[in-house]
DNA sequence: ATGAAAGCGCTAACAT
DNA sequence: ATGTTAGCGCTTTCAT
């Protein structure tokens, strides 16, 4: 004869620990509970009955086993957001308006953080694997992410990306609508009369392609100006790199007058290493960032950039909320984010 | 009779599927991918067999099933880090490191972020739902903490907290070392003949006992100097903020000359705000952060700084792991992080 | 207005 | 070395 199983050891209160104290079945501590996305009709049970099974509840301590729930309803109400980094302003918006969205449709968030390809592939993995129902996707990756979210997608994953170099396939895209902004801030530093230019990208090498480092090219190009690529360093994401990075350029024989950087947190970076090689800004070199981060308006002098006027993350939940809404395949959408120039003191 | 239920509707191959299309049963097919936590005995399986099963997985696609699993095994492998921001390379590098120190463990991160008392909670709840196994709670609440731990302790939840005033109670207790360091920042300000000091805390108003305002007020009280209230300005979390309230306490008749900051991000708005106002630095005035983050060394001049030497959170995801693996209580621990000060140009 | 019971997909004790 | 089978705690259909 088969086997006798493990039974319930010394663990948490359940259902029907509720429904004994109550006097109830547990199809009624259910509808009662049937909270966040459940989709009971909790009006069948009588207000009495719903007042002894929330007393029922308070007396023993219950709480429901999420893993159970999601089990059984096949979904979770869980959304995961991937993020390349935790270290600005930006990205603690980011995170607390995507949460503040998702908050209204009872869906929980999760982060995890990624700064390669592979540790993505993971935590997609994980929605796949039903940890969550969806994912927003931000990141820098360049290289196979397109093939990784084709594959993810295809696999059925509900995904929203942030993007400027991703086409959307099966996910949304959201993008920034850069050009215009960086064109703006070239052509300012050119009526000023600059002619060399430098810039601070996040990466370079190869497979290191910079959206916002091609726009300044080919705008300079118009001008018939150059972007050497001795003049373009690496680093604008991490405040100390960028900092060793811009003092090497500044430091050259032929340092360039205007430099942009591909992020404000690398043109701030910018500000210092200029201060800390006794350069004044902007008269020796004006500094261009992008973002437009609030921390623009405390340096001096403050630092232009180009970005949104002020960010605004709620239309990303939003987009991943209508696709795990909408069950069938919903057209891919692009979302593009308005972005501006803001001429401060850093270009004089 | 009784209720035929939902059956599978259309949905993603479960172990049963793999288990038919490799011939074997699904015990099987359990035992050879009981991965991660999984503490099967995978040697019973032959080579043979687990090939055919790999490939039938590969075949198929299939994704094992993460809250069926961890219905059954009632764990998740699974561990929450609660941060109050998102902010700093601090955060970034807190993040990283515990990330880093779960994985060979074959535990999964997630972040939540909590900006009050109350999303705490409702995050720890998450934890008693089944949603991870333990969690590593960072914050700067003070009113009401202690208790909302102590009763999370006391319903089971592993904890460890990062924390200078939550005694540890069922949970363990990360703190930084800080008294000796601000100590001795202090002292170095009076030597050099500082008689005014301000500073600029994490927040103000009744129940924000800011421990490191504290340690200066009475290291000042031993050498017969006061910190008045009035100098005591908040912000230290936000730049933004921080740089505001710097340039009013600046900006009075009877400015500090020196400034001792809660964080680094404050002392380096400090910075900002003295630059702003034409003050130069030391010589009006003087400035000292807290954490000793990386940034510190890329300011002009560096700022000065009480912190521990070089970061290490590796040891704090230890603790929770050791909660973890030892289902007995284990003692409530306290671990004791080292701080320094580090006199950079800031102070002269 | 309420209850009985059938699974969701997995693990693991027991059997062979 | 592999298979049988009993649940884990919950939701939901159907019956009353």
């Amino acid at each position: 004869m088969p086997a006798p199983n493990r039974q319930r050891t010394q663990s948490r209160p359940t259902m029907a620990d509720v429904a004994r104290a109550a006097g109830v079945s547990v199809t009624t501590v259910s509808y009662v509970l049937g909270g966040r996305g459940g989709n009971h009709d909790a009006s069948r049970i009588s207000e009495e009955t719903r007042r002894r099974v929330a007393d029922a509840v308070d007396a023993i301590g219950y709480r429901i086993n999420e893993p159970a729930r999601n089990l059984r309803r096949n979904r979770t109400d869980r959304v995961l957001l991937l993020m390349d980094r935790l270290s600005s302003p930006y990205d603690q918006l980011l995170a607390s308006e995507v949460e503040a969205s998702l908050a209204p449709t009872g869906r929980a968030l999760s982060i995890m953080v990624c700064t390669s390809l592979e540790r993505m592939a993971v935590a997609l993995g994980t929605v796949r694997q039903g940890h969550a129902d969806g994912a927003i996707v931000q990141g820098r990756i360049t290289a196979g992410w397109q093939e990784m979210m084709d594959r993810y997608a295809a696999e059925g994953v509900p995904m929203v990306a942030i993007s400027n170099v991703l086409q959307p396939r099966g996910f949304d895209v959201v993008s920034n609508d850069e050009t215009t902004a960086i064109r703006a801030a070239v052509d300012h530093l050119v009526e000023r009369g600059h002619r060399r230019f430098g810039f601070l990208a996040h990466s370079v090498g190869p497979g290191a392609q910079d959206s916002r480092m091609e726009i300044v090219r080919s705008r300079l190009a118009g001008s018939g100006l150059a972007l050497p690529d001795d003049l373009v360093v690496a680093g604008a994401r991490d405040r100390n790199v960028a900092f060793a990075a811009v003092r090497a350029l500044l430091d050259r024989p032929d340092p360039p007058s205007a430099l942009v950087s591909a992020s404000d947190t690398g043109g701030i970076a910018a500000l210092w290493a200029a201060h800390s090689l006794n350069r004044r800004i902007p008269e020796d070199v004006a500094v261009v960032g992008c973002g437009n981060v609030e921390e623009c308006l405390i340096t001096v002098p403050q630092l232009s950039s180009a970005g949104p006027r002020t960010p605004d993350f709620g239309p990303i939940a939003r987009l991943l909320i209508d696709r795990l809404d909408n069950t069938g395949r919903p057209e891919d959408r692009r979302l593009r984010i308005p972005w501006e120039f803001f001429p401060r003191g850093s270009i004089g």
